[in-house]
DNA sequence: AAGTATACTATACATTTGTTTAGTTGTCAA
DNA sequence: TTGACAACTAAACAAATGTATAGTATACTT
């Protein structure tokens, strides 16, 4: 749902408002900054968390929590990840970057919808290298030892591969982490393990799909 | 200044708090926890501010702020990395630590002469726990495919481990990673890769010098 | 022996803060 | 034209929360 003008004031004050103090402002600091009444700055919030923007811990004092970090409109209508520009900028030289970390991937086009990010992590810029990159929880063996389970995959989206990569890919409803190979029109997705299955698709095919390369593995221990 | 054990106990508890929920107890809340009354967990709390270990934003409800993430009492006239508290309350709020990244690792107890610091990498504090913390790049394959030459392994200092540790040990000039065993009087440094030999020695032998422990493993591909 | 610090009980006060009741105004779509 | 929504005023309520007053008991220090 998209926010109105005013909203979209609010929600951003809000979001400095944490970013600069660290913690939430309450309901009237809101209003006061707004010069309106607690009542209007309230509503606001409410219809904030209506929208899934915000949540509200209860009816804690401070109790508000951002849901939505990072908003980009790059290619179509779809709010895409790990692109704020804003973060590169702390302290005037991009150290680290706030990735997020994807909790459910979906099939379609647009593979970072808001919806699914569950937080974000710092990582220094050496290692982030592209675009669109985000953070993804192994949970199979299939690539074991070489990714195990728990360690994070950082990702670079991207619909192709070459030989040899290490890509996330999408079959049915769950990502998976395989080794990708194509020869002359079929495509191969080998795990690491041998107990895991290698899986043999026609190019073009669309039972699986490429959601990005691996190009960093974080573990630990 | 040194806090009492009931100072420590209600100091764990809300760095505790703030880890799990992110945000902080209220005065209420730390009483209960601990069976007081609000006014004992508020004098505790001004103790604790008193000695620098918290900050309270004036009279705010849930105003705490930790000001002590790691306490060190640093053995001996070497500056040791991976402290930098200022970067540790970047925001308000500890997201990443200054990671020193070792080049040269030299035997002797101070572990971590300033001379052999190559750089920092900035990590996520969920990932750095420990006081005294190093990254330090790794050459052989010995621990292939579980860690991989060019990754880069995040070490707590520590001279001991325990059985299926992986550790960082001198042996004569070298820093290698294995897997540390002990068998009655026995240690062995067994490789991942079986093409590596495994290292036995005596316990309390000074051939061979634990440097720490791994903790974490970060790989760009 | 007097003073100071810790650790606490019991009660009360005051502020901050979230929330409600009750309304007004304007816009835009059915 | 009615209804829904956005955006707000004005005042009040009530819960959560920080803080003060007043006191007890114990340990340690000078």
């Amino acid at each position: 749902m998209e926010l109105t003008s005013r909203q979209r004031e609010i929600f951003d004050y809000i979001k400095g408002f944490i970013k600069e103090r660290g913690y939430p402002p309450s309901v009237r600091e809101v209003g006061e900054h707004f010069h309106i009444y607690p009542r209007a700055a309230f509503d606001h919030l409410r219809a904030l968390e209506k929208k899934g923007y915000l949540k509200r811990r209860g009816s804690m004092s401070r109790g508000l929590e951002i849901l939505v970090f990072q908003e980009v409109e790059s290619h179509g209508p779809y709010r895409r990840a790990g692109l704020d520009e804003e973060h590169l900028r702390r302290e005037g030289r991009p150290w680290v970057r706030e990735i997020p970390v994807v909790g459910r991937v979906e099939a379609g086009k647009p593979t970072l919808a808001v919806e699914h990010v569950e937080g974000t992590i710092p990582l220094p810029i050496e290692w982030v290298k592209g675009k669109e990159v985000f953070l993804l929880k192994v949970k199979g063996e299939s690539m074991s030892p070489f990714i195990l389970p728990g360690d994070y995959v950082l990702v670079r989206s991207q619909s192709s591969a070459e030989n040899g990569d290490v890509v996330v890919t999408l079959v049915g409803e769950e990502a998976t982490v395989k080794r990708f190979y194509k020869k002359g029109g079929k495509i191969e997705l080998k795990p690491e393990n041998e107990r895991w299955e290698t899986i043999q698709i026609e190019e073009g095919s669309r039972e699986v799909q490429i959601l990005g390369k691996v190009i960093g593995v974080f573990r630990k221990c």
